[in-house]
DNA sequence: GTCTATAATGAGATAGAC
DNA sequence: GTCTATCTCATTATAGAC
């Protein structure tokens, strides 16, 4: 087995972490050198581009982290329903005890790009766009049909965020499960 | 009249426009001195305790314009689903527009101060709190019974700050509508 | 109260030895 | 590929004249 993580990877994980919860602009490269332990040169060897390439392949890997927490619970309770509210569960429990983001939110990073970088912004879109899919080809496989569950899908997406952003500025996740409580009445298939 | 806007509230003023748009740690001093068209003196004489300070006073100034905002618009309308679909669209409209926030979210600063400044969080959270309140009191007064009220309050607050997300980062205020559109499934009275 | 000049710090980025 | 030393610039903050 490789347990040893190669710089560039463990560069990218740490700048995903920091950038997810502290911010994109508050985050210094420095920073990211010191929690990571790699020099400074080597940032810019494997990321001549500098603090926007490092973030995009960040935003990159988180996406596909939190792209792939969702899949998972997603295909581990068969009704739509009691899988999403599952989900919304588990964030506001995260939530309860560490008081920060961890994998599931990007959407710091996309309030603050989404007007200076079309490269970051785009690299955002992407990530709700694939998680609107995500939970609309769940509610598809549960017979709904295409066009309510495409709107459905973002709509649940949308209302997560939203329900993020109030959890960790209320410090507790009783805003994500008044969000959970009501995913029943929007989704009837 | 007096046309005149003092030096402080001009700051106030431009400071909370831009933490707004691009952010409290992309926005530098210097830039809201250069919009404002103040010098540095006079920043220090009115906010001695530097860029916080300004920061909880633009913040309280954003959210009574927001607030009011939201307030006026769930007075004229007397159907509190017409009404809280109303505020949505004339959000929607605005995105569509101008492709940027104005006087509609405190969203990207709360994400960016709720774990750097407990100071600027409580003054999120209080907004947070006046909104959810808002709306929970338009629907006490249709008849719905307390509880029910402030849970849907909070729920219609999140859900707008997740749909106005993901219309500024998609650039149309297409994600909005698509929470409009769910809010008469949820609000029954 | 207003304004300018400047200090002090930290940022992103670069050069070049190894 | 790795690491250090350093450059340049922007930031927050301060001092002091008016």
């Amino acid at each position: 087995m490789n347990n040893k993580i190669n710089t560039k990877d463990n560069l990218i994980e740490t700048a995903a972490k920091l950038f997810e919860t502290k911010g994109y602009y508050a985050t210094g490269l420095n920073e990211i050198l010191a929690v990571s332990g790699s020099p400074k040169g080597s940032l810019y060897y494997h990321f001549p581009k500098g603090k926007e390439q490092l973030a995009l392949e960040a935003i990159h890997s988180e996406g596909e982290k939190i792209k792939s927490k969702v899949q998972i619970s997603l295909d581990r309770i068969e009704n739509p329903v009691d899988a999403i509210v599952s989900i919304i569960e588990d964030i506001a429990t995260i939530i309860d005890s560490d008081q920060k983001t961890k994998d599931m939110t990007i959407s710091l990073i996309a309030l603050e790009t989404y007007l200076t970088s079309e490269i970051l912004r785009n690299a955002c879109l992407e990530i709700y766009t694939s998680l609107e899919t995500i939970y609309a080809e769940k509610l598809i496989k549960s017979g709904m049909n295409k066009d309510n569950a495409s709107k459905l899908g973002c709509v649940v997406s949308e209302m997560i965020e939203g329900g993020i952003t109030y959890s960790l500025v209320k410090k507790n996740g009783y805003p994500l499960r008044l969000i959970a409580e009501q995913i029943p009445k929007l989704i009837t298939i």
